[in-house]
DNA sequence: GTTCTAACA
DNA sequence: TGTTAGAA
């Protein structure tokens, strides 16, 4: 099997019951109970139980709107931001997925590199390399011949 | 001991 | 939201 399908599954397949995400995160039982009856979270489905259990990714959505509350947005507020930041996390992993073709590490110990986002063909026939350097300057574009 | 629902401070 | 009661 794929690496990358195993790690969906993997991932799709870990889950959290209320008590630990509760002690965890930092929100009471109460609060989860509250959000799941606002549509804001779900938990997974297929037990009869009665009991609920969170995946993962719903944990990282209840961490995210739990941070947001932490910075003063109201609930409500909060997840309109974790739609807002779903979306543009897919379109930025999107993005590098089919662009960047290599990542050279210039300093591992203080994690700086250049991130060749690949070629760019101008007018003059010219080829150049497009890249995203991270070094001690911050993080910049730059373009190489 | 943990989690659930419902109700009330 | 917190807390509490009574049941699973």
């Amino acid at each position: 099997m794929e690496a990358k399908k195993i790690f969906h599954d993997v991932f799709q397949n870990i889950e959290v019951g209320i008590g630990e995400v509760s002690k965890t995160v930092g929100v009471s039982q109460r609060q989860l109970r509250y959000w799941e009856e606002k549509g804001y979270i779900k938990p997974v489905d297929d037990n009869q139980s009665g009991v609920r259990r969170y995946t993962l990714s719903t944990l990282y959505l209840i961490i995210f709107i739990k941070t947001q509350l932490d910075q003063g947005f109201t609930l409500s507020a909060a997840f309109e931001r974790s739609k807002d930041i779903k979306v543009k996390s897919k379109i930025v992993r999107n993005f590098f997925e089919h662009t960047f073709n290599d990542v050279t590490i210039t300093d591992a110990d203080k994690a700086y590199g250049e991130i060749d986002l690949g070629e760019l063909l101008v007018q003059d026939g010219q080829k150049y390399h497009f890249k995203g350097v991270v070094d001690e300057h911050g993080r910049y574009l730059k373009i190489d011949k």
